[in-house]
DNA sequence: TTGAAAGCGCTAACAG
DNA sequence: CTGTTAGCGCTTTCAA
């Protein structure tokens, strides 16, 4: 006994219900000029009572697919869900539907995300994972409207959302030397490098430049981890462990903070964390992370309004840099003296 | 001298190109049977030489998409990234994509997230909000096989994938009275009804149950959040304040049961927490979260290899119920004496 | 204001 | 083993 996959309705089967032509249901539908009100009326009521859903497939074929596309790098993380959040909000009321394509670590798999989207035909796409290569991501948005995220650097090819990671990083730096601190680490990807125009390497670049501002070159210490709270924590943890000096470490995002917290608390070792992006759980009491508030939820409906406005006719490359403010919760306090 | 926008390439381009027909390109690109290697060498040779990338959309029309269609209820839920991450790791290897609908809070909300992703013509769904109806569901799987994901019922229409949510809540419940509590109150969502075959619906009637069974019936409160870890915070701070004589709360997942924990921080009040799911931040020391743990990688390369089988064949329904696990840790301690 | 008809890029019989 | 051909369900000129 196999199961039916009856053949859903399709605008020839609305059209014929309705006692009129294809072209004439596909105006409705599309809210297109020059048609009458009795018209909309049957093909409308016909629609209804087929259950009538246009393929996105077929439409695709001639015209727009409604479907904006956004690549995520980290489900895990926190501040990713918000974008999508803030994106998803935008689109209320429109048309449009959005879908995400998850891309795991690595620059290859966000240009692999972004292709599969791409492949899809969505109508335009947001790229969170910075460092997709140049090439790949000219092909793309020669096809496609795309706004990048994070990027520093100026492109007449794609829109740019970002936040403004050398303020945030500067004041996420002086709050520690404020305190006292002398011994203070980055903890960052393994691909930052402080000469890119990515968030992490900005933050990376600022990190460096308080420390030598601050005549503590000497001191300065750079960990490096994998994506992800667990390889983070191992990395401090090992540091600690090794007897590495440092009384504060400045991370480049929550994620890899709380790792940093964990790997302190286990390893019995006092240490100011100071985090990147204000995920929700940093402001939970027990954890009381200090960090640096981004607006992500307002960043993914901006990102999606470049989209539209791309849609709606607009040539010039559009660019959005977001205020970031750092809140100083319990984490990070003075060294021991 | 104008800059053409190069229309991108399609299969009649590369059969040109390798001086072959559109149909023997087709099916090297499926590896479709009766191809000698010197065709299929020219042919990929074109494709790279092209950079060809076959179109989806048109792939929609006649045969299948290779997209996996997963709706997620909820991204900023860590237990949800996990299902995600699992499903995404067990397509490796296959030509198969995985694409994302959020679906934000409500039934309806997942009912039209994953007709988005059946109007996108995606081979297969998976389905995480538990809550949609009957009717919406038949339809979807009259179309597109469908694995659902948390449901107690059974069914002929579509494959289940679940955690023994019985069994969980029975040890909560179990570790909450061990300690001595008599005054636990049940935190869960909206709309939760303990008659329901749904995970907050069983774990909701397993701790009416265990009350019961413990002669606490008199004691036993449930109380209702929106879905989210500040919501939870808001109801939580708001009964304890409102003097609800209660040592323990068992929550109906991870999120409301940090939202207790910051609740009862801020009110001041020792309050012993159980949560369920076992997202990553549970097992941080600063927070020391008691929960049952479940699978969510697995069970989401369970689901994903549920939709394979079906694509290779398969037409009686398939049904997995996923062992789960206490995890004690020090969010619930013994009531004060 | 409406409809006829020509594709969009691909797959899948079917012929050769 | 390879090519020819007929659509899939839509949108979009272009006539009527």
């Amino acid at each position: 006994m196999s199961v039916e996959r009856p053949r859903a309705a399709t605008i020839e089967d609305v059209a014929q219900v309705a006692g009129v032509s294809r072209a004439a249901v596909s105006k409705v539908l599309r809210d297109a000029y020059g048609v009458s009100d009795a018209m909309r009326e049957r093909v409308t009521a016909a629609m209804t009572q087929l259950n009538y859903r246009p393929r996105i497939a077929a439409r695709a074929m001639r015209g727009r697919t409604y479907t904006l596309g956004i690549e995520l790098p980290d489900l895990a993380n926190h501040f990713f869900a918000r974008i999508a959040r803030g994106a998803t909000g935008a689109l209320e009321g429109t048309p449009y539907q959005l879908i995400i394509a998850p891309a795991e670590a690595g620059s290859r798999e966000g240009l692999r995300a972004l292709e599969a989207l791409v492949d899809r035909q969505v109508d335009g796409v947001i790229a969170v994972s910075p460092r997709v290569d140049e090439a790949g991501l000219e092909r793309i948005s020669a096809s496609v409207p795309v706004v990048m995220f994070g990027r520093h650097d100026t492109s007449d090819r794609y829109d740019v959302v970002a936040g403004d990671d050398a303020s945030g990083a500067k004041a996420a730096m002086r709050h520690l030397l404020g305190l006292g601190h002398q011994h203070i680490a980055h903890l960052t990807l393994q691909e930052s490098g402080a000469h890119e125009p990515f968030p992490h390497g900005v933050r990376l670049h600022e990190y460096e430049a308080a420390m030598a501002a601050a005549g503590l070159t000497g001191n300065a210490v750079v960990w490096r981890t994998d994506e992800g709270e667990t390889p983070s924590y191992g990395v401090v943890r090992r540091m600690l462990e090794a007897g590495t000096p440092v009384t504060a470490v400045f991370a480049a995002h929550d994620e890899l903070a709380f790792g940093a917290m964990r790997a302190a608390a286990e390893a019995g070792v006092p240490l100011a964390v100071v985090g990147y992006d204000d995920v929700p759980m940093a402001s939970h009491p027990a954890l009381g992370l200090t960090t640096v508030h981004q607006p992500g939820e307002a960043m993914g409906a901006r990102a999606v309004q470049m989209l539209l406005e791309r849609f709606a006719g607009r040539t010039e490359p559009a660019r959005e840099i977001f205020d970031v403010e750092l809140k100083v919760r319990t984490s990070a306090g003075a060294p021991p003296a």
